[in-house]
DNA sequence: TACATATTTTCTAACTTTTGCATAAGAATA
DNA sequence: TATTCTTATGCAAAAGTTAGAAAATATGTA
């Protein structure tokens, strides 16, 4: 044959194969399909594997997804990206997701936004199979519409009511073992800036504090915790209250996010306190730009990759029905001590 | 009847939509697929839009994509997450796709990844119609992979040999606008972190950075010029290596991104140096954290959201062969001057 | 060898859209 | 009124996959 081998080969489907290895293509499904009870006799499936191979066979994700009503991808709403937590967040996600065969959609929604953006975001989730759902603020627009959603949702990084299934980390643990290493160090005034009352995050953080304080025998000072939020801004206008008193000022700051403690910094700096001689900083959630301030900040890790990961194979889980509920409590990682907290006491 | 309506409404399809409309489905479809030449008659369309809206038809996207082999959505390719030119970046290219009624799938893909791994990422795309491609390294393997797709491509933020879509700042101009502005604030010792030699945004930034210095008449003096890479680490050590030889001391540094501008700050720090009181620092690419460092940094800022809109976009109109070609020089924002920067020589 | 049983394979329909072609209905012309 | 030309609608096929039922083949038993 002089037919020319034409420049763009034509993408490999079940019948071509089923052609080349004379088959039906509902064989060439039954093996191909990765749905491993399916009878069929060894020689016929090598021969189907080795021509699909050959032709490079990749299914066609449209034709699937309409036969089994299935995306095969599932959804990340997040607030904002140059959060640290969030980026790493996606990474683990994307991980889980891939790992299974599946994509991961993204959808920006800031905070703020509207009920009727959130709803749009959501059910452009008709070519969603699931939703991963992150928020900084627990009454924000987008949880409302999750809770009518007509596929399965996971929080991350925080318990809301209303929503089964969450993975989130152990907040109070990560802030005991955060005070604890202050009060070791021989601090006694250790001031918390901490998140809104109602929002699950900042109240494990507290409560962790609290019992930290409290089992070291140091009186609790409600003067000494400041709602903070969670932004560098939050951070920074708390510490100023915080040092509005002079007399009382703390002699350690527990930050509850890396960024609350970037604003604390700030305000330090600010008001000509110096880091850690006259104020020691500590915050939860590890990332490259702790490495980067001045000084370095001593943090609790968080693995907010993992939290990502586990989200995305929970909701997996959930899509294929091997689950009902996935409720996942993640363990804070390592302290790692860099030059924010000074070492001895100063009384 | 006595039929209890179900709990579960089924989705609208144009099937339901046709029957309840008394019409063809085909009838149906011409009127809701959007396109707009196709002759019905008010009557109709009114009718079948009526109960459209009542039944909320969605369009069903896998079937849809299975008869047109089009699957609606774009996948992104990025290096690292927590880099905020690349959240930036996909922010912007998310309202883009939005905006047409696409969606974004984000694909992570470390700089370092195999070949294997970047074609199965990229091949990974038989679920996507196009792809935004950004890396840090101009000879990394996704590249050379994206060479190869099937799909359209454009590369954000550098121009690279080969691809010929592409949407990229205009790196000299920066540069000039940074350099200028430490020469009008007296200083003539003027270093500049510079990327790799055979990446286009790094040999854009020299060149700007050179033509500002011979435009002032400041002999050019390569051992001011000390290459960095792009990382916090490489940062610090290209600004290890300038303060080697104390005597050849600068005045000022020019990073020519702010991830290497947070690294020299940290080696001038280490060397126990004052910013800006014997160091001036400035850095192309702002971000939130340019407030946090200690001093808070003076940026030229650098419109990434944009960049991944005009991608995104681009990238749709490559698709629905609307283009041909993407080529889109973006022009940088504006100085923000915070205080890494003094303003009177110390000659 | 005949028959029942077990295993492998094929047949067929379906998932929802879109689109070229055919047909019906209506308007215009002779 | 008969004929042609528009315009609007319907018919049917197709895209690639999967799943249940049916058919074909192989294996085992008497």
């Amino acid at each position: 044959m002089s037919q020319k081998k034409s420049q763009v080969t034509e993408r490999a489907t079940l019948k071509s194969i089923a052609l080349r290895a004379k088959v039906d293509v509902s064989t060439v499904s039954r093996v191909l399909s990765g749905n491993p009870d399916q009878r069929v006799s060894d020689k016929t499936k090598n021969k189907i594997i080795k021509v699909a191979r050959d032709l490079e066979y990749r299914p066609n994700i449209s034709a699937r997804s309409l036969r089994v009503s299935k995306t095969f991808s599932i959804g990340i709403v997040v607030p904002q990206l140059d959060n640290p937590v969030f980026s790493e967040i996606i990474k683990g996600a994307e991980r889980g997701v891939i790992e299974h065969g599946y994509s991961l959609v993204i959808s920006y929604l800031e905070d703020g936004s509207s009920p009727e953006e959130a709803y749009k975001k959501l059910t452009n989730s008709n070519r969603i199979d699931g939703l991963l759902v992150t928020t900084l603020n627990e009454n924000s627009s987008i949880l409302k519409a999750a809770k009518k959603s007509s596929v399965p949702v996971v929080v991350l990084n925080r318990r809301v009511p209303g929503l089964k299934n969450s993975v989130y980390f152990d907040s109070a643990l990560a802030a005991k073992i955060a005070t604890n290493y202050l009060i070791k160090a021989g601090h006694k005034r250790i001031a918390h800036l901490s998140g809104q009352v109602n929002a699950s995050t900042g109240v494990g953080r507290l409560a962790g504090y609290k019992d930290a304080i409290e089992a070291a025998k140091i009186p609790f000072d409600t003067s000494l915790v400041e709602v903070s939020g969670y932004s560098i801004m939050g951070g920074l206008q708390a510490t100023d209250r915080l040092l509005g008193n002079p007399k009382a000022r703390p002699t350690a700051i527990f930050a509850l996010t890396l960024n609350v403690a970037v604003g604390a910094m700030m305000s330090l700096h600010k008001h000509g306190l110096q880091i850690p001689k006259d104020v020691s900083v500590i915050s939860i959630h590890d990332a490259p730009i702790a490495d980067a301030l001045y000084p370095p900040l001593t943090t609790v890790k968080m693995p907010s990759e993992e939290m990502g990961y586990q989200g995305a194979v929970g909701l997996i889980s959930l899509i294929e029905k091997k689950r009902e509920k996935v409720l996942i409590q993640i363990s804070p990682g390592e302290l790692i001590i860099r030059e924010s907290v000074s070492r001895f006491s100063k009384k």
